[in-house]
DNA sequence: GACCTGCTGCGGAGTG
């Protein structure tokens, strides 16, 4: 019998069978309704959405835009494109579909301003800024459907709250206008849905695709566990295990923890394995958009063998299913280890198989967390931000530069939105006089009078130079200046940063992009290289940002620690590592879920107390500030911290007071907030984290394109705003958003008053250590590496291990 | 505002 959707009926022509979930979307969408389709990557999500979309409006031949796609990464726009073009073949339809992106060209934008696409593939970024033209709001006259593609991307960060905005805006003059999400599995499905649909999700629905992948982890192990390191990150030492992995499979992906890792990686795997030669390339957010794209169109072709890659390679390019996977260190997360693996084994029933290369002795125990995670489908949520006046500011600029706004209704858009529900009146006030005058402390500056209002109150951007640097401006990511590496002959090889090469000098050679690279020179933000011969060279590091073990993966790992005494443990990572915990038993204590373990050693250092919460470094940097903080107010005491996922270190010339401070309930969440404040030095912490709040709120211009302007001067800017400010106007919305960014991002103030909470309920395992163990090795390590060179660290580190009583091999 | 390990993502003028 034939479908009625017509979908389904192209379906049918290529031999392909609708899935429940798809039909489920279709009949949902033909309701009117909004919701969210909750389908993994590959499972044919796109056609869920489209086919209803079809459906509603298949005999109204509509003309011009009728539906907004976006996309939070340009490479997927050109996927979109494809499937919706064919689709759109497919089902007899001579509907056009268009990408309005960065890369869209001008012949193709002037087209689009004369008629639009009936469907637009867009980001959030080109979506404001199609708003903030006088055509603004004649643009959407007719739009029907806005899809968010990989909503959950978007929700965790600002660019959510652009979305969150721009939809607002839509629905008040387009009440008929459909909203779906699409989205993967994350731990706060609903409330993605009602960040997505704002007022409106009520009726929200969401449809699950109920496709579940087995996935397979495969630990990848030394021959004995004295080759495993104690501390360390780059995992080089299981090089050779690797290579036979990558020469027995077709097509391999390796993902790395950092970029200067993929470098270090794809040199030494090259070296190991010289009959990779031309099949294997690398693949990360500092090497050229050009090469890049090479490197993902070469892999497409199945010209490459293996590529070793960042979270670069996490979204978009959805290639061609790759045959297998390798995770090196620790992925942090259990979402972003599953979102791995799925790369693999795209054939429906196929099991997605994924290798874990652990680093050191405890990412074994990760490797074992990872896998029981996966059976019990633990994942993480994503936090929205909320309150984010800088993006909200900007937005308003943004509508007075397009059509213009008239003040109570946009407040009323405002309010619909999850993240400026609890805005008041004040506060709303606040950012009017903020776009028109610059607020009480600036207005002395024209720059700051951006909006005007008319005699008809409406608010409205007149300055054609405030304009233009306003749509210069527009979006959330604030990157950082970087310097350019090119060739002689002009060749453009990445970006790198000043600091890495302020350390070389011309003649100096260094290893970027796989490449052995001879500094030319250096001039303004450009470094001039020369291909080299030399075989050595310092590879690059990038300050990127970092990520931190997350609560799921915290909680996972403090239950799987003592399971490698179990007998009956089927984890082959921890049958194992029990050697090396006979070792830390011996020593100290391997903490269960239920307690929290302390050691306290003696050096010729001085007093070193760890503390073992597993709650990932932000939320051990502020503890550990907390914890010195009070212990201070038992007998002045100064300490030096240091931290890592697992724990942290205070370390002290004189004797602890740690029994005491126990007794005394050192772990109290009684005034945790005031405490956190007082002892971390926020004020500082703040004021780097408001050089992003004043380029997203407009406050400091980031340059004109391809004339950034220097981060020196970028950060003094922002610097000397942030202390006028804080004398001036401590009450400004700007300021506070910085601190409470800090509390919520940087500190992680929720999870650590979880965790300080956890605590009180948990037996305290207080161990005086005679000897280093396996658990406070590597933040012994970490902490010496800030004052040590690499060459002496090593030798350092082997001297530590000999003292610990470790064998060094 | 650095670092010694530390991810990713977007956007963009006027020149008559």
């Amino acid at each position: 019998m034939k479908s009625p959707f017509l979908l389904e009926q192209w379906f049918a022509s290529r031999g392909w069978r609708a899935f429940v979930f798809q039909r489920e979307a279709w009949n949902k969408i033909l309701q009117g309704k909004s919701g969210i389709v909750n389908a993994p990557t590959g499972s044919g999500k796109t056609y869920s959405v489209l086919g209803g979309v079809l459906e509603v409006l298949k005999s109204e031949n509509p003309k011009g835009l009728v539906c907004l796609w976006i996309t939070p990464i340009r490479a997927l726009a050109k996927e979109i494109e494809l499937s919706v073009a064919r689709a759109l073949e497919g089902c007899g339809l001579s509907w056009r579909v268009g990408i309005r992106t960065g890369d869209t060209e001008i012949a193709e934008r002037r087209e689009q301003a004369k008629q639009m696409p009936e469907i637009l593939i867009t980001t959030p970024e080109s979506l404001h800024l199609l708003i903030a033209t006088r055509d603004g709001e004649r643009l959407f006259e007719q739009l029907r459907f806005v899809i968010v593609d990989e909503w959950h991307e978007l929700m965790g960060n600002k660019r959510g709250v652009m979305m969150e905005l721009a939809l607002a805006w839509l629905r008040a003059r387009l009440p008929a206008l459909q909203t779906w999400g699409i989205s993967a599995t994350i731990d706060n499905m609903y409330e993605a849905m009602q960040i997505l649909l704002g007022r409106t999700y009520r009726e929200g629905i969401l449809v699950r695709a109920d496709l579940r992948k087995r996935i397979e982890v495969i630990p990848v192990l030394p021959d004995t566990i004295d080759l495993m390191p104690w501390a360390g990150h780059l995992g080089i030492k299981l090089l050779q295990k690797v290579v036979p992995v990558i020469e027995q499979s077709r097509s391999t992906l390796i993902f790395t923890n950092t970029r200067s890792q993929c470098e270090i990686w794809y040199q030494q795997l090259l070296e190991a394995a010289p009959s990779l030669a031309g099949q294997i390339a690398m693949h990360h957010s500092s090497i050229s958009r050009e090469i890049r794209h090479w490197v993902e169109d070469a892999l497409h072709d199945g010209r490459l063998k293996a590529v070793v890659c960042t979270s670069s390679l996490d979204l978009g390019v959805d290639f061609r299913p790759v045959e297998t996977i390798i995770q090196i260190g620790s992925p942090k997360g259990v979402s972003r280890f599953m979102q791995r693996a799925g790369r693999s084994g795209h054939q429906p029933g196929a099991v997605s198989r994924i290798y874990f290369v652990p680093t050191h002795t405890l990412e074994l125990v990760e490797s074992a967390a990872l896998r029981e995670a996966i059976d019990r489908q633990v994942i993480e949520p994503r936090e929205p931000y909320v309150r984010s006046f800088d993006v909200l500011v900007q937005w308003l600029v943004t509508l007075a530069v397009g059509p213009g706004f008239e003040a109570g209704e946009i407040l009323h858009q405002v309010r619909s939105t999850h993240a400026f529900t609890s805005i008041s009146d004040e506060e709303w006030y606040w950012c009017l006089s903020f776009i028109t005058t610059g607020g009480r402390t600036l207005e002395g500056y024209d720059d700051f009078h951006k909006v005007v209002r008319t005699d008809d109150g409406r608010y409205v951007v007149k300055s054609k130079r405030i304009s233009l640097r306003h749509r210069l401006s527009i979006g959330a990511i604030v990157s950082d200046t970087v310097m350019r590496v090119k060739f002689l002959n002009g060749g453009f090889v990445g970006t790198i940063e000043e600091w890495f090469i302020s350390r070389l000098k011309p003649g100096d050679v260094f290893w970027f992009a796989g490449r052995s690279l001879e500094l030319v020179r250096v001039r303004g933000l450009e470094v001039t290289v020369r291909a080299s011969q030399q075989k050595e060279g310092l590879v690059p590091s990038w300050m990127g940002g970092r990520m931190p073990l997350s609560g799921q993966m915290g909680a996972m790992l403090r239950e799987k620690l003592q399971e490698a005494f179990d007998d009956k443990t089927t984890d082959p990572e921890l049958k194992f590592i029990s050697p090396l915990w006979k070792l830390q038993l011996e020593r100290s204590a391997i903490p269960g879920p239920d307690q929290l373990l302390i050691e306290y050693l003696v050096s010729r250092e001085g007093h070193h107390l760890f503390v073992y919460p597993f709650e990932g470094r932000f939320v051990h940097e502020g503890m550990a500030s907390v914890l010195a903080w009070r212990l201070a107010l038992f007998q002045p005491i100064t300490f030096s911290i240091a931290m890592n996922d697992y724990g942290f270190e205070l370390l002290s010339a004189d004797p602890i007071p740690i029994q005491e401070a126990l007794d005394s309930d050192v772990f109290s969440t009684e005034h945790l907030e005031r405490d956190i404040l007082q002892s971390v030095n926020a004020t500082e912490m703040a004021r780097r984290r408001f050089r992003d709040i004043a380029a997203i709120a407009g406050l400091v211009f980031q340059g004109y394109p391809g004339k950034p302007v220097k981060e020196k001067h970028l950060q003094s800017s922002a610097s000397l705003i942030f202390s006028t400010l804080s004398e001036h106007e401590p009450d400004n919305l700007l300021l506070r958003q910085a601190y409470d960014e800090i509390l919520q991002f940087q500190l992680e103030h929720g999870r650590m008053q979880q965790a300080f909470s956890r605590i009180q309920g948990q037996e305290i395992l207080l161990r005086y250590i005679e000897r280093p163990t396996p658990f406070c090795f590597p933040i012994m390590v970490d902490r010496l590496r800030e004052r040590l060179t690499n060459e002496s660290l090593e030798q350092r580190v082997e001297k530590m291990l000999r003292e610990a009583g470790v064998e060094v091999k």
